[in-house]
RNA sequence: GCACCCGUAGCUCAAUUGGAUAGAGCGUCUGACUACGGAUCAGAAGGUUGAGGGUUCGAAUCCUUCCGGGUGUACCA
């Protein structure tokens, strides 16, 4: 529909030049009563033509020349809209396309090409994910696939560091335990891993080696059983929830490829950098920002900052078209840091997106759960999945704006179980399956033949939203806002239910009964690859 | 203190990126199966969009000042 208006407008261009003077938007009212589509292109313009909306509004209608068998109706509302009401043998067409495509109705290749890198989880292997993660890597994961539906040739990738201080006080979690299981009575550092885990690693040490291992130090085999066991589990976690993952990015590998020193003599040349107590500081604040940072410490080691601008240099100079950052709210402070160093390197930070998610309070039983991997006061991933599955987890997950905080009530997610969202897009699903079945013993089949028939407003309300189905997929990409497929599935089942509610498929004459055949068949496509993008499974059956 | 994010119905959240009468789900109340799956549908009630000011044809959305919550503000990552 968009399609034929635009082309319409660009028509009308030569005669009314100002037309040119701003965008034309057109998008579908809130109410059906105000049409089909419209736009406020009158409404802009009277600034600049010193004349009315309303005056404006008819002069381009009667410049549009619209076919009268596409578009029915038109009219000037409110303070000066324009509205175009659609002819219903127009809308039906997208019924054929729907079911002609298939399984790739509603993919791009607007960005067919373009290769994308989207970092996310990105979590030390210090234990195993929790909550916190889970968000991350249900948005990350999503936004991949929308990605690929538009195009994109997608690198997911987790970036994590092995090394430094943190691994090091896991190697010796593990072997406090393993000293404590030889019966030394030695005492558990309060700030060192509490979780069950380590002492399970080290029990598996203690199988394997004895006590052989006594004298080791903990960053041999201590640390080296920790990180296989930990990221073995991870990956195992990542597979249950249906998130896939591409590359493994090992911090490590910068410092061995000569990265950091690349990075470290460019600053230097650029005179970015700065000696002060014995620490070497980035010049920030010649770059915007508020203060200068540290990025190699007094002890000769670097910060965090230094190999994440070296990590996202690699990430230019492999060639991507697009890069995304999937971080918590806590990194909000740190990345515009990063990018301005790697901005003042010389490489396009139009390229990167970041997308920020707040925090996921979980609740248990009415109370709220704090969380630290420290202090082994978490709920896992796993536990998470376990307890209400991995199509409740990733819509709890994804049916939010990232930007907002997300409550995650954990008794509510499993006690509403039959109530749930997801349920009910789901169960639209399965229905469609169960009227196919049942349709196919009867001896009937979808018909193109005379959609015309499709002329109720359910009908009609249904059809108009699958029409939307590719468009949501390629601006919610491009806006990075998974949340949305989400909340238009919902609307998609909800005038589903409807249809189904007030026409009957089977029973009615077959003419009509096929051609409505055509619009389940089509309803379910589009429904099947929703939850497809959002990693959900469509049953046929529940 | 400063920076970023958030504040919308009793609760959890939407709102086509500045558009028309701010919408869903849960909860509450009232209805609908001797016909395709009632995990559904129809209806009711529920709002000064945290508060005030500003920008304009038009603001939940942008600017500003407060109030309340979250996250940062390390030679931790």
């Amino acid at each position: 529909m968009k399609k034929y208006l635009i082309s319409k407008f660009d028509e009308a261009k030569n005669k009314l030049e100002y037309l040119n003077e701003v965008p034309l938007q057109l998008s579908a009212p809130a109410s059906k009563d105000h049409g089909d589509l419209a736009t406020n292109i009158a409404m802009m313009l009277t600034k600049k033509l010193k004349r009315s909306p309303r005056e404006v509004a008819a002069e381009i209608l009667e410049n549009l020349n619209l076919d009268e068998n596409i578009v029915v109706k038109t009219e000037i509302a409110g303070p000066g809209f324009i509205n175009f009401f659609f002819s219903e043998n127009f809308t039906v067409g997208i019924i054929k396309e729907i079911i002609e495509k298939g399984e790739d109705f509603g993919k791009s290749d607007k960005y067919s090409g373009r290769k994308a890198n989207v970092e996310f989880v990105s979590a030390n292997p210090t234990g195993p994910l929790t909550v916190g993660h889970g968000r991350n890597a249900v948005l990350g994961d999503t936004v991949s696939n929308m990605l690929e539906w538009v195009g994109y040739e997608v690198d997911r990738e987790f970036y994590f560091n092995n090394a430094g201080r943190q691994m090091r006080v896991l190697g010796d979690s593990v072997k406090h335990r393993y000293l404590q299981l030889l019966g030394e009575d030695i005492e558990f550092p309060e700030d060192y891993y509490q979780g069950e885990y380590i002492s399970e690693i080290a029990k598996e040490l203690f199988e394997e080696f004895g006590d052989a291992l006594k004298n080791e130090p903990p960053e041999g085999k201590f640390k080296e059983k920790a990180e296989n066991a930990i990221f073995d589990d991870i990956k195992k976690t990542l597979g249950s929830a249906n998130i896939k993952m591409k590359n493994f990015f090992n911090e490590y590998s910068l410092y061995e490829d000569g990265k950091i020193n690349d990075v470290l003599k460019k600053f230097e040349e650029k005179n970015l950098t700065y000696k002060k107590d014995d620490a070497l500081w980035l010049k920030l604040t010649d770059l915007g920002a508020e203060q200068d940072k540290v990025i190699i410490k007094s002890t000769g080691e670097p910060t965090y900052r230094l190999p994440d601008i070296a990590y996202h240099i690699t990430k230019f100079k492999r060639g991507y078209d697009l890069i995304v950052d999937v971080f918590g709210s806590d990194h909000s402070a740190t990345y515009p840091d990063v990018l301005a160093a790697v901005k003042a390197l010389g490489y396009d930070t139009e390229k990167v997106r970041v997308l920020i998610y707040q925090f996921v309070t979980l609740i248990k039983e009415g109370k709220v759960v704090k969380m630290s991997t420290r202090k082994a006061n978490y709920v896992t991933l796993d536990e998470l999945i376990e307890e209400v599955g991995k199509d409740v987890l990733r819509y709890f997950f994804i049916m939010r704006n990232a930007s907002s905080h997300l409550n995650f009530d954990l008794s509510l997610a499993k006690k509403q179980s039959e109530e749930n969202p997801v349920f009910y897009l789901q169960y639209a699903h399965a229905r469609i399956a169960s009227i196919l079945r049942m349709t196919k013993d009867e001896g009937l089949n979808y018909s193109l033949e005379r959609l015309d028939k499709l002329a109720t407003p359910e009908e009609q309300n249904l059809i108009k939203k699958l029409y939307d189905f590719p468009e949501e997929v390629l601006t919610n990409a491009e806006h990075l806002e998974p949340h949305k497929i989400a909340n238009y599935l919902e609307e998609l089942a909800t005038l589903f239910h409807k249809f189904y509610t007030e026409c009957r498929i089977i029973g009615v004459e077959k003419e009509l009964s096929e051609a409505r055949i055509s619009l389940a068949v089509a309803a379910q496509t589009v429904i099947r690859n929703g939850l497809t993008i959002l990693g959900l499974s469509a049953p046929d059956r529940m």
